[in-house]
DNA sequence: CACTCCCGCCAATTA
DNA sequence: TAATTGGCGGGAGTG
């Protein structure tokens, strides 16, 4: 650091070329500054400079083996002893060896030695991953360079990847500024959801059936409006705006970057194909795909993730299919966005607490949004390198600079959300002129626009904030729901607010897996949360003892998570374990599945679809549904947004309990309370509906309290994504016995497995009443027999879902059965049918989305500004001394 | 041979 | 105009 610090005095240009060595500056004293960026030798010296040039050189040492290890093993472990370790992971890693390896390592220093990673590594190893904000630290890109023994192109790539997180940001010439990861999971959360916007279409619908949909498998999330089709945006589209210069950085590493991580962030699976990526990102055409222009792609890919690698947020698996395997990348960072994911990567297994914290991320998130939104104007087209121009041109305001960037970038980011909600809105309502970002939450759209759920996610937020804390979601949710949720209930009812109170929840952390399980309170639940409790006994655990309050054992890593921290970074060996569950290296994805089969293959994808249609679906809700709504409202602020949203939906689905439901609705007796929650960790973008009272008497609980249990659960695809896999038992409780009312009873227990490649993902909710009653004869089912039957899949849902009964191993032991909420609608739709409607999604270009006019306009205009603007960033130079 | 991905030419941007 | 950035793709290293 020292060295830094002195060295990054002037910064003056560099001397491009000269080849010094400044690999034998060895010697040097790091306080020579690398005014003048010498390429160095290639050889890269391990010999210490700095002071951290030991690490450093460690870690170069053992990063290569560490790297071969990587794709065995799975390298990350996050180290948490130490603080200097920058870099989170995969730093540490590398420290292995060092001793044995290095001398040699120096020797040779074979291609890997010079690997764009190892590279990152070393790079990052050099600032703390979590820099006070007092100290801004100053990264002179001729200094690294020359200390890292590279050329300075090599640096660019790095930064630029950083910068596209937020890692890092352009100061000025030469100059950047170090942010660490404060804002990642910030930053992580924006991507995330522009990336729905984004991509959730596509996701859901890509067809191409080959590449993508093994991947997905599905298409998680229509739950974008799909009617429009469009995809929000384009973010860094390049080939419209051509306009202003999108040229060079549209296609910029940086963006590439971010649509990278979106991919990652929106797949359910959260793993994904170097191939695929490239064909998504390739925005251009899927049908041209020029090899060359493919190629080309991967190899940024292969640069972009390479960094991503070091950074540790994804990891590289492959992925089996058909035709063979195919490289493929994990995300292993962060699924939620707490607000700061950092912490919580950092170790926190235990449920971390972020309740306000996340309150508080949030409630900055929105600041931010809506004091950025000034930016968003450049943004909004956004679509097309917002970001850059966006920063750049903010730059160009002079205020500290180093504030607005931050700001800017959180700004752009920030922007893109919005405009991707524009135009979400606009498709579901109407209107579309709107360039306006809109602040944080979606709004709700006009009419069906329910969907939006996505959007919301910090309302919801909260919530699930609070829950986490306590164990998670069930707590949270137990606590607030109930509170609110209980008066009314318990007007409408006994007076019991038992619903949500009570309810027990399990969640399982697997990456993926949420499971939920209502009605802990009775004795039974707790059998039946144990079979469950494969996954963790103590789940198990947890809820016998505990009856009125959920618990998630793992769940609190996961849900609680919502920093989701588990499977992210930070427990290594956990995550190991949950990986295995996961996916250890490769994965086998049924890429073609037949139809039928394909339903089979990808449940997950049917569930979410399913789900999404039945958001999509307000006409599900019966016209009780808004009222529901509004007595929602009397529940906690939070869940009722988002509850609204799910309302529809749950109104539905409760129904499967015929009788109750049919009560219900027509009575409206018990209200529903959905309890909302927020897609924590893991689950990228689900939401989860829980009704509180939903049938409440149906359940039967007999537990004043836990009647909780039977509530349905709902699980909302949260936009696009969704596609998570939850299991959300209502009846859990006691499903046999519990249902008194039989309605439930089949729903009652659920289970899910993951399918292959499930593990991650699939989801499956069940609620009680599933909405098809057609289905099954609640009377019929049994618990164990799994499945089935109550419940009626829309179709899409239905194979999916069908083929979910599968006992994970997730899955507990006593029999489950699943169940799908779908929507009533959907039953008829056969999967295909419902295809052809996404496929055309898939893949268009922007242009092809919406109306191509209206963006480009939009776009145009920014894109312009964008181009116009240009860097400014300069350094006011002064020296720090 | 297929994967990876390093290397560095050279154009677009900036200064 | 010079320097900085960074797209791009040849082709080498690896397995």
């Amino acid at each position: 650091e020292n060295i830094y610090d002195r060295s990054r005095m002037a910064p003056k240009t560099p001397i491009k070329n000269e080849p010094i060595d400044l690999s034998k500056q060895k010697g040097c004293t790091p306080e020579r500054n690398p005014i003048t960026p010498v390429k160095i030798i290639d050889r890269p010296q391990p010999d210490p400079w700095t002071p951290t040039t030991n690490l450093k050189i460690l870690v170069s040492a053992a990063s290569p083996d560490m790297r071969d290890r990587e794709k065995k093993k799975e390298l990350f472990r996050p180290i948490e002893n130490s603080e200097q370790s920058d870099t989170p992971d995969s730093l540490q890693y590398d420290i292995v060896d060092d001793s044995t390896v290095d001398e040699f390592e120096k020797q040779r220093p074979s291609r890997k030695q010079k690997s764009l990673g190892l590279l990152c590594q070393k790079f990052l190893a050099r600032y703390p991953n979590y820099p006070l904000s007092t100290e801004k630290t100053t990264i002179s890109l001729d200094e690294v360079a020359s200390i890292l023994g590279v050329e300075r192109r090599r640096i660019y790539d790095i930064v630029n990847v950083l910068e596209s997180l937020q890692l890092v940001s352009r100061v000025a010439k030469n100059q950047y500024c170090w942010h660490g990861r404060h804002n990642l999971s910030q930053t992580l959360k924006m991507l995330q959801e522009a990336g729905e916007l984004q991509y959730g279409e596509l996701m859901t619908s890509q067809h191409k059936e080959q590449d993508l949909e093994y991947k997905f498998g599905e298409r998680k999330k229509e739950t974008i409006p799909d009617s429009q089709d469009r995809p929000l945006l384009d973010f860094s589209e390049p080939d419209c705006s051509s306009a202003s210069a999108n040229s060079r950085k549209d296609k910029s590493l940086r963006i590439m970057s971010q649509k990278f991580v979106m991919l990652f962030l929106v797949s359910k699976t959260k793993i994904v194909t170097l191939d695929v990526a490239a064909k998504i990102l390739i925005e251009e055409t899927q049908d041209t795909v020029d090899h060359s222009k493919f190629k080309t792609k991967v190899r940024r890919l292969y640069d972009i993730a390479n960094v991503l690698t070091s950074l540790g947020l994804i990891k590289k698996v492959h992925v089996t299919e058909e035709r063979g395997r195919k490289p493929a990348f994990k995300w292993i960072g962060p699924v939620e966005f707490p607000e700061r994911t950092d912490e919580f990567r950092g170790h926190s297994p235990t449920s971390g607490p972020l309740p306000e914290t996340q309150r508080g991320a949030c409630a900055q998130y929105q600041t931010s949004a809506t004091g950025n939104q000034r930016f968003t104007r450049h943004a909004s087209f956004n679509s097309a390198q917002p970001c850059e121009a966006a920063r750049r041109k903010v730059s160009s305001e002079p205020n500290s600079p180093r504030q607005e960037r931050q700001d800017e970038n959180c700004s752009k980011m920030i922007n893109l959300a919005a405009v991707c909600r524009q135009k979400i809105e606009e498709d579901t309502g109407s209107a579309k002129n709107s360039n306006i970002s809109l602040p944080f939450s979606l709004l709700p759209v006009p009419g069906d626009s329910d969907f939006c759920v996505n959007p919301l996610p910090q309302a919801v937020f909260p919530m699930v904030q609070a829950d986490v804390p306590s164990f998670s979601l069930p707590n949270g949710i137990s606590s607030q729901a109930s509170h609110p949720s209980t008066p009314a209930a318990s007007k409408t009812e006994n007076g019991k607010p038992t619903l949500v109170p009570n309810q027990p929840f399990l969640c399982f952390p697997s990456s993926s897996l949420f499971m939920l399980c209502g009605g802990l309170q009775e004795n039974n639940l707790s059998e039946p949360l144990p079979a469950a409790g494969d996954l963790g006994n103590r789940s198990a655990e947890a809820q016998a003892p505990v009856p009125p309050t959920a618990y998630q054992k793992r769940s609190s890593h996961k849900c609680s998570s919502p920093s989701a921290p588990v499977d992210d970074e930070e427990p290594t060996a956990k995550k190991q374990a949950l990986e295995h569950s996961d996916l250890p290296l490769s994965l086998v994805v049924p890429k073609k599945p037949s139809e039928s089969s394909k339903a089979e293959s990808s449940p997950g994808s049917g569930c979410s679809a399913a789900v999404h249609l039945e958001i999509n679906r307000p006409d599900l809700a019966s016209p009780a549904a808004p009222e529901v709504a509004n007595k929602d409202s009397t529940k906690p602020l939070d869940c009722q947004e988002k509850e609204k949203q799910s309302q529809n939906k749950d109104p539905d689905e409760p129904p499967p309990e015929n009788e109750h439901i049919s009560k219900e609705n027509g009575n409206q007796p018990f209200q529903p309370q959905y309890l909302y929650v927020q897609p924590t960790a893991g689950l990228s973008s689900f939401n989860f509906l829980f009704s509180a009272n939903q049938a409440p008497g149906a359940i039967s609980l007999a537990a004043n309290q836990l009647p909780s249990l039977s509530v349905p659960c709902v699980m909302v695809p949260s936009a696009a994504l969704a596609s998570f896999p939850l299991v959300c038992s209502p009846s859990f409780s006691n499903p046999l016995s519990s249902v008194p009312d039989g309605s439930f009873s089949a729903a009652a227990s659920t289970n899910f497995s993951v399918s292959s490649l499930a593990s991650t993902t699939p989801v499956f909710i069940s609620t009680t009443g599933v909405v098809t009653p057609k289905v099954s004869p609640a009377p019929s089912v049994d618990p164990q027999q799994p499945a089935h039957p109550a419940l009626h899949l829309s179709p899409v849902l239905t194979r999916s879902c069908s083929a979910v009964k599968l006992d994970s191993p997730v899955c507990m032991g006593h029999p489950v059965t699943l169940l799908k909420l779908q929507q009533p609608s959907s039953a008829p739709l056969t999967p295909k049918s419902i295809r052809p409607a996404h496929h055309e999604a898939f893949f268009k270009t922007p242009g092809s989305l919406g109306d191509p006019v209206a963006w480009k306009k939009n776009e145009g205009n920014q894109t312009r500004n964008a181009s116009s603007v240009q860097r400014r960033l300069e350094i006011s130079t002064t020296s720090p001394d």
